[in-house]
DNA sequence: GTCTATAGCGAGATAGAC
DNA sequence: GTCTATCTCGCTATAGAC
């Protein structure tokens, strides 16, 4: 749930509480980036968060870019396929979207940062470009893969259906953002994959 | 193309001037908010652009919320289908979609507004929420209309057939700022029409 | 590792001369 | 309508004591 990073430490060694120091400022940015995104989000009001005084959360992360990319790269190692195994392609989204709707402020900060990041000399571009072109290989594979399972409905082609999907899926958990009893994520993700898959 | 909202003035009544300049600092600051953000793109960046002081631009808008709303409203009163008058649904979204990706900033500030917006006490939230269910209300009828014309595959629900292909439309154009060569959002657009539509 | 103090900068907004 | 000058505030980051 909460993978231990720092090197050769158990709960005794001599890093143990700056590990747990620097997970609890991780914890406390992404709420503070999610609710107001990342220039607007200041350091203080992370170290507000933690309890701990601005210069000392700078004793952690040397720059608040540094913060930032901590956020995004810690955000990557959870995921319902590490949780559940290996599931069907189709099953796998619909329960990724719904595992991330729960998750709190996970979905803003990546609605805040995926459009705050576009801007000139963002320190999270280069992390949404490449989040962005894996995303779509990986999705393109498993798509071709069910095309040579005869299970991709003719006409469809893997690679902008891939991008399509990930653009749907990022564009209606906006959406949500704004009319979140209006807008059902996982239910939009279900009903285009059977429109592009063929049944079994 | 750029209509004049100054109250009963032509070219030379009193206030043609103010309209004018009104209208280069309107397309300064969008072009400012979209490299930017509304946040860190600041009133002296705009004024830089416009060729005036910071204070001077205060005179025109009081405060820089103001300004932000008057970006975004005189972005509505231009489209596809004022210029290019009544066409089918499926061809004007595609047309609408192409004539987006060859404006200059726009589908950049609207992927950097929409989601700065969604964070707390943001100038723009209430605007693109009402945007949101605007279009969802117009797209959700032109699609039980199609629906009622036999037009629409069986299983395809108008309101969330419309949720998502504004969200698709959305993320592909977030998307594409990232990989321009790689996203084509009017392909990925039509294609998905072609999904929900039966052929005529 | 934590803190106070502060440097150094840039922001939005106001006052008032011209 | 435009400007200069200025107020007030908040930000990131550094220095250095404890």
């Amino acid at each position: 749930m909460s993978p231990q990073r720092a090197p050769r430490t158990g709960k005794r060694g001599p890093y143990a509480k700056t590990a747990a120091t620097r997970q609890k400022i991780i914890d406390a940015a992404l709420s503070v980036f999610a609710t107001r995104g990342y220039h607007a989000g200041s350091l203080q009001d992370v170290a507000d968060v933690v309890g701990m005084s601005q210069t000392s959360l700078l004793h952690h992360f040397k720059r608040k870019s540094d913060l930032l990319l901590a956020v995004l790269e810690q955000r990557d190692e959870t995921g319902v396929s590490t949780q559940l195994g290996p599931l069907p392609f189709r099953e796998m989204i619909v329960a990724q979207a719904q595992a991330n709707v729960d998750v709190a402020g996970l979905t803003q900060l990546y609605a805040v940062l995926s459009g705050e990041s576009t801007t000139e000399g963002h320190p999270g571009r280069d992390y949404f470009t490449r989040r962005f072109e894996k995303l779509r290989d990986e999705y393109t594979q498993a798509l071709q893969e069910l095309d040579a399972a005869g299970r991709l409905r003719p006409g469809v082609e893997p690679a902008q259906a891939a991008a399509s999907l990930i653009g749907l899926w990022d564009g209606i958990q906006l959406q949500r953002l704004y009319a979140p009893d209006t807008v059902d994520v996982a239910a939009s993700l279900e009903t285009y994959l059977d429109l592009i898959l063929l049944p079994e």
